[in-house]
Order: structure tokens, then sequence, then C-alpha cells
DNA sequence: TATTGTTATACTCTATAACTATA
DNA sequence: TATAGTTATAGAGTATAACAATA
């Protein structure tokens, strides 16, 4: 458990939650109404910040997984954003005209198609996830260490959850 | 504090976060990073369990926005959801089609129009929320009772934190 | 013959501008 | 004259089907 005596002169109980919650609250159904709200108003405040090309969320998800992924070929970007190919082929297509990404043939098979950022795409991605996590993280600044606490332990959770 | 001690053996501490974060993942910089993407993947996954009806998400809002506030003219939805008049009117026409929402005149003003929802319309907005709701508290009743009170803090604290 | 990607075509959603009806 | 809403038209995004190139 972490000392934060010095800063904070909370001792053991750092990451106790201030104002607990009531049991009622704690149920799961009565829990999943509440936390379903939180998350949506959330995410919905959340991607409204955004890098300076300000792209459609369909177009930055793009970027964001070649970020993550490293080149990938145009098939499999439609099938983790759960598009068709010809949709793919547009989206990237249009990331190309605005200099975000580029397109390069696979080295051994002739039929595939490398798309991957450019300098420029990995700026885009670099300032969205900067301006979103600044935002967040002066919301956070104003939280007192027990409630960061609180909301760090349930990130992992809700990471946890989201991937079951 | 609520005492929880019959069921769960645990008395004063019940909302104590289980694994304590370290100090690291409570600093506003690196929290944001990791509830950014604890936020997003949630949503996503939520967003998908949906109503019989599978509505896009901007029809569905609409449905939502009726339930949460009552009849409403297609000028405040268009507001609400930050598209133009027209786009309103075309969405708000899908739905009388589909007969989740009805179109009635203004009872003073021959200008307006008030959209309001019908008996499928309601069943509709239920049906969703409960089958997302269903799917969370299905998560959330796998975890211990300390860290279903540890997201019932995070629920309030992130409606707070989307509000500001 | 199967796979990868693109082009052709149509439908949906959105926006701006012009229009109608009412205040 | 101002306001509420719709219609007209155009620009993106997506889907299915057909096509081209390669394995």
């Amino acid at each position: 458990m972490p000392e934060l005596t010095v800063r904070t002169g909370i001792t053991a109980a750092a990451h106790v939650v201030p104002a607990a919650p009531t049991a009622k609250q704690c149920r799961p159904a009565e829990l999943a109404a509440d936390l379903r709200i939180g998350i949506f108003r959330s995410a919905r405040r959340l991607r409204a910040e955004r890098g300076s090309a300000d792209l459609p969320d369909h177009q930055y998800s793009v970027l964001g997984w070649l970020s993550k992924n490293g080149p990938l070929a145009p098939g499999v970007l439609a099938e983790m954003q759960h598009v068709q190919p010809p949709s793919m082929t547009r989206s990237v297509n249009t990331l190309v005209e605005l200099g975000l990404v580029r397109k390069s043939e696979h080295p051994t098979d002739g039929r595939q198609v490398v798309v991957s950022l450019t300098d420029a795409g990995v700026t885009e991605v670099k300032e969205t996830l900067r301006r979103r996590d600044t935002w967040l993280a002066e919301r956070l600044a104003e939280l007192n260490p027990a409630e960061r606490s609180t909301m760090a332990a349930a990130a992992r959770l809700m990471r946890g959850i989201a991937d079951s």
C-alpha cells in the first residue's frame, strides 16, 4: 500500500474512497446503470478532444490502430473496424490524400498493400492522445489522492471488463 | 461508512481498493492515459448491446433524449445532438416510419412540431438499457464487493468529470 | 481456383441554401 | 421581420456486386 504521508497527510488508506458508496449503489444492477452513464458521458466528452487534423472518428481509428500495431493491410484494418473492404479502401485513400498514411507494396505478395503512418500521421496520433490526456489529467488533478487512487483501480477494472 | 460485515467479512474498509494502485498509476498524467483506454473500451463494448430495433446510434440518441426529457421539438433535438435541423427532420421521419415516435401539433404555436415516444419507442429504450445494464451487471457480479465499491465511487467521479 | 484489393453503383446521413407557414 | 420546420441539392461514408491482379 503506497505511503503518501508527506505530501498528502494521508497514510495507510490513501486509496480509500472518500465518500463511501452505499450498499445499494454497489449492487450489480444499480451499479451497472450508474456506471453506464458515467462511461458514456466520459467517452463522449473525451472524444471531443481531437488533434489538429480534426478527423472523423472512423478515420482516426485507422491511425490509432496503425500506431498501436505498426503497418497493416487494408483488409486487416477493415476487419478491425468492422467495415467492408471497399469502405476501408476509401478511408485509407482519404488519409493518403491528407498525407497521414502511405500505401506501399507488400514485399512478397503482390496482391497485398501495406498501409503505414507517415510522420504527419504519427504526429496526429500523438497530438490527439496528448489533448485527450491533458484534458483528463486536468480533471483528475482536481481530485484528491484517494479519489485518484479509486480512479486508477477503476481504470484497470474497466479494461478487464471491456476485454471479457 | 457501510458495514458489510456479515456477508463479506469486510468491516470498515469495504470499499478499499483490493490491489492498491501504485503511486505512479495515481499521477494525473499516467492515470489519464490508463483511464482513457478503460473508458473508450468499455463504451465501445457497451454500445454494442442494443434493443431489438438495432437502431444506429444517432437514432437511438433521439429516443434516449425523449425518454429522459419527455416530448421535444425537432429543433431542440437537433441542438442536443449537434446536428442541423434538416438532419433531425430526416431522423425523426425515419423513427416515425418505424413507429417509435410520433409527431403532433404544438398546442399554441402552429409553427412548432412536438415529437414524442410511442409505446414501441418506450419499449425500445427500456430494452436497450436493460441489455446494456444486464451485460454490465454480469461483469460487475464477477467482481468482489470491494471492487464493486471502487466502481461505484468511480462511476460518480466520472459523471462529475464529464459534466465539468 | 482462391485471395486481395479496387471500381461501379446505390443507399444513408449530413450540411447549406432556399422555401413555406406561422408569430 | 423573425422563427420553426421542410424540401432541394450536394458531399461524405458504407454496403453489395462485379472486376482485376496475383498466389
